[in-house]
DNA sequence: GAGCACTGC
């Protein structure tokens, strides 16, 4: 049976037998040895997270291998370690680590390792049967972040193939899914009907009270932020000792200043509440109702921040706040109504969500070839993965049979979006990666130039950030990027000079970090054989930019009229230079350039601009609109041979000359873009912009 | 003439 540890003989600390999960233990052990798959539910505070690992410890399973736990952040990941390293008596990093990026706090003899949920899918690119682990405990499933999600496929293809799971392995793996209350079942027959382990909660019962301020057509206003403040007020006159937590959009602390005199605390929180941050004592909530959520739309090929209700799960999570330290109430500020017609029963996960290019290079390289068919627990749109495919072709990190390439083998190991890891590599193939990798870290990081709020200031800023872009002759937002970087850490007093040019220099500090990682990645690759190289006469400004063109010639955009730009994405999105990009206002001298993102607000913007010569692109453009969709499906779908490739060559072409110049090309390229999602995107900004400008007024 | 949450490698 299990074998005897020094831990044993110490025992537990009294307090995790006080867990309700304590008296589990046995059948816990049990059920993992008997079981491939097990899912464990239970609310927060059953000990799930802390003590499954230890009981499996216990049980002897570390002799076959590592016990491994995700979590979807890194904090989660940290600090749980640090609490099981305290009762298993031992120092951290030792028989208890924990592994995020920038951070790996384990050695050999670590056997019970948290980590990222990240870490592990970078784990399984190197080593796909996991020949490490003797389990693996994916924990906080019901977030459904994009890293878990696939995780949950690739395990379950993974130990559903017999053959796949014995290659390289001496003993199966063994893997449990932990989740809170919810859609559990649907867990356990994705998992092929696997046992659902369930443990009782320590909470206090939340009572919820609706109000009428929001109702379903309330949609999209803002008047829920007075309606907030309102209630938030009423619960501090009204209500019993306790303190009070309030879920908004974003940060506004302004509105609830000065604090009423008193020892009540007020918490006002965005989405971190409802997940990382923990709050003793909290005994109120007032919800809002509303969560901002980054979509990302696949037909027009951009990501739109939008305020949206949350979903009813979401709400449910939000009240149980209340409840962790005794009996609490949850008031929120939406009517019934709003609550049946506007709220859907749960949050879409994120895989439905957010543009796939790197997940889908991810599966590629595992040897996913069927990404349609791949056991997600909630399948992407179709769309979706298609669109993936085709910026993965256009990258070269796949081939017409959606193939990864010897490119695309390269790319995967890049922390990064893959146009702009598809740069760096041609940077690397010419020998200027000196150049690309700080501005690939600077784009990897938040924004590093900071606009104050306060006019006087704000004005200052934008003088030092314009000043900034001279002194470094750029000519472009990429150069601009790379100059910040490259003065700050020549500085003598780096953090003093970022204060000085109103530069965030926490930012810079992990752009530093991000950049030692990724020339790490690089010179790793650089020393096998087959990396690629190339050569280049020509000056440094134009090898630079043309390194770009490689990696975002899919962001094309050519001036029309005026100040407005067209994309040549197949969507011809009207868009104009952002104005804190350092070309703006110089639009009139500009004709062709490429950016790295789009912003819709007000209008559409393109941020981090690059003025580009149409020569550079020329022969890259046709790839825009080389697949056809049909092509990609079937490609995504099944191996395809040799002549259909052929087949759909020979179709190109005879295409192509019928189409004649490429000038008639471009037209085609410049449709009017009708999404009427962008529009919805900017009448709603211009909406919250005029209702908060009313608001100033009154 | 400028928006805005969060997480991760």
């Amino acid at each position: 049976m299990s074998k005897r540890t020094k831990w044993d003989t110490k025992g537990d600390l009294d307090e995790s037998k006080n867990l309700p999960i304590y008296q589990h233990k046995a059948t816990l052990q049990q059920a993992v040895k008997d079981n491939s798959f097990l899912v464990v539910t239970g609310e927060t505070g059953s000990g799930k997270t802390t003590q499954l690992p230890q009981y499996l410890h216990q049980a002897g399973f570390w002799s076959n291998g590592k016990i491994g736990i995700t979590q979807p952040r890194r904090v989660a990941a940290i600090t749980v370690a640090q609490r099981v390293s305290q009762e298993m008596h031992c120092s951290l990093g030792r028989e208890v680590g924990y592994q995020v990026r920038f951070d790996d706090c384990t050695t050999q003899d670590t056997v019970v390792k948290y980590m990222t949920d990240g870490c592990l899918l970078r784990e399984i690119l190197a080593d796909p049967v996991l020949s490490q682990y003797s389990v693996v405990i994916l924990d906080e499933a019901h977030e459904r972040s994009l890293n878990t999600d696939i995780l949950l496929g690739l395990l379950k293809q993974t130990l559903s193939s017999p053959d796949k799971a014995s290659k390289g392995r001496s003993v199966p793996l063994k893997v449990v899914v932990m989740s809170a209350t919810l859609e559990t079942d649907k867990l356990s027959v994705f998992l092929g009907g696997c046992p659902v382990f369930t443990i009782p909660g320590r909470t206090f019962p939340v009572t919820s009270k609706f109000s009428c301020a929001i109702g379903p057509k309330d949609t999209e206003s803002s008047v829920y932020i007075k309606e907030v403040v309102k209630v938030a007020l009423d619960v501090h006159t009204s209500e019993m000792a306790g303190d009070i937590l309030v879920f908004l959009t974003d940060q506004q602390k302004q509105i609830f200043q000065p604090p009423p005199p008193g020892i009540r605390k007020c918490v006002v929180a965005t989405n971190i509440a409802a997940t990382s941050l923990t709050i003793n004592g909290i005994k109120y909530i007032v919800d809002s109702g509303f969560v901002k959520q980054l979509n990302h739309n696949s037909r027009v090929g951009m990501d739109i921040l939008e305020v949206v209700p949350i979903s009813k799960s979401e709400a449910l999570q939000r009240a149980g706040r209340a409840g962790r330290t005794s009996a609490g109430k949850c008031f929120r500020i939406y009517s019934p109504a709003f609550w049946e017609k506007c709220m859907p029963e749960y949050t879409v996960p994120e895989i439905q969500r957010t543009s796939l290019t790197a997940v889908i290079l991810t599966l590629k390289c595992l040897g996913v070839h069927d990404v349609i068919r791949f056991p997600y627990l909630d399948r992407p749109e179709e769309r979706f993965i298609l669109e993936a495919l085709k910026q993965l072709y256009q990258c070269d990190a796949i081939d017409r049979r959606g193939k990864v390439t010897r490119l695309g083998e390269l790319m995967v190991e890049f922390p990064l979006p893959p146009g702009l890891t598809r740069a760096l590599l041609q940077a690397a193939s010419l020998g200027c990666e000196d150049l690309l990798l700080p501005v690939a870290a600077m784009l990897s990081v938040e924004n590093i130039f900071i606009r104050p709020g306060h006019p006087e200031k704000q004005k200052e800023a934008d003088k030092k950030h314009r000043q900034l872009g001279v002194q470094a002759g750029s000519c472009n937002d990429f150069t601009m990027l790379l100059s910040v970087f490259e003065k700050c850490k020549a500085s003598d007093a780096p953090s003093a000079w970022c204060k000085d040019n109103y530069i965030h220099w926490r930012a810079l500090k992990s752009a530093f970090s991000v950049e030692t990682q990724l020339r790490e990645i690089l010179l790793r690759l650089q020393k096998k054989r087959d990396f690629p190289m190339e050569k280049f006469d020509g000056n440094k400004s134009e090898l630079f930019r043309r390194c770009l063109c490689t990696g975002y010639f899919t962001n094309v955009a050519r001036r029309s009229v005026g100040k407005v730009f067209c994309t040549m994405d197949g969507h011809g999105s009207m868009v104009h230079i952002h104005p804190s990009s350092t070309l703006f206002d110089q639009e009139a001298q500009l004709d062709w350039v490429i950016f790295h993102d789009l912003l819709v607000t007000s209008r559409i913007y393109i941020r981090t601009v690059c003025p580009i010569r149409y020569d550079w692109v020329k022969d890259l453009l046709p790839k825009l609109h080389e697949v056809d969709v049909y092509e990609l499906s079937s490609v995504a779908r099944e191996e395809v041979t040799d002549e259909e490739v052929a087949k759909w060559m020979t179709k190109e072409t005879a295409k192509r000359q019928t189409e004649g110049s490429a000038e008639a090309v471009f037209k085609k390229l410049e449709k009017r873009n009708d999404e009427s999602s962008v529009s919805d995107a900017r009448a709603r900004y211009l909406q919250r912009k005029q209702e908060r400008q009313q608001g100033k007024a009154s």
